[in-house]
DNA sequence: TGCGTATATGTCATTTATGACATATGCTTC
DNA sequence: GAAGCATATGTCATAAATGACATATACGCA
């Protein structure tokens, strides 16, 4: 993993494998992160060609405008099942789901 | 959705909708359910194609076999994250994930 | 039959995610 | 530059998921 990607990672919060020594990323790990982030980002790019606010995509999953804001950015502290939950409320299908993840 | 499959959902804890009253599920929630159903099928499916047991996969991923029992058993309680965690851990990638989500 | 191994089910204290809220930043338009 | 709207960031009490444990069930095999 690329030293800047890792830096990125770690301003949004995220610590990766143990807290005592950085050792890199395992391939699971990286994966599953980079997972995260192509949902977070596909979120948004759906939301905004929608033409949906944050707000509105709250009310809809009956969240908070923060949530979803932390969604966006990728946050550690929204799990998945929220990310995947404000994709379906936003019309997402599953197969328009599976090309998300392919490609992350 | 068929009454017989509501009924076994709702054998496994799931409440669908209101709790007041069962009016049927919206489809993103038809949509979630059968992705976490799907993935939790693909876990059980690809550990056994793997050889490994459930103790053996809670160990990977840090977890306890009960959990992993409640994965597989499409259990409620338990998170997509823990779900994608444990198909990543059996070395399941990205694409291959997509392509189980895109059956879903 | 009893024994070992794998899985299922239930409970519970602790950890983690959550919605709500406050407030800050940015970006138009007046 | 103020007013309006969208988004970002931080905090917190509550709710939900977690790992651990106990125990049950099931299946094979000696």
């Amino acid at each position: 993993m690329r030293e800047s990607k890792r830096k990125k990672l770690e301003s949004k919060g995220w610590r990766i494998g143990t807290p005592k020594e950085f050792l890199g990323m395992t391939d699971e790990e990286e994966a599953y992160v980079n997972l995260r982030l192509k949902l977070a980002q596909g979120l948004k790019t759906r939301r905004h060609a929608r033409g949906v606010t944050q707000v509105g995509l709250a009310r809809a999953i009956r969240s908070s405008q923060s949530r979803v804001a932390k969604m966006e950015a990728g946050d550690p502290t929204v799990s998945l099942d929220l990310l995947v939950k404000s994709l379906l409320a936003l019309g997402t299908s599953n197969r328009e789901l599976a090309t998300i993840i392919a490609r992350s």
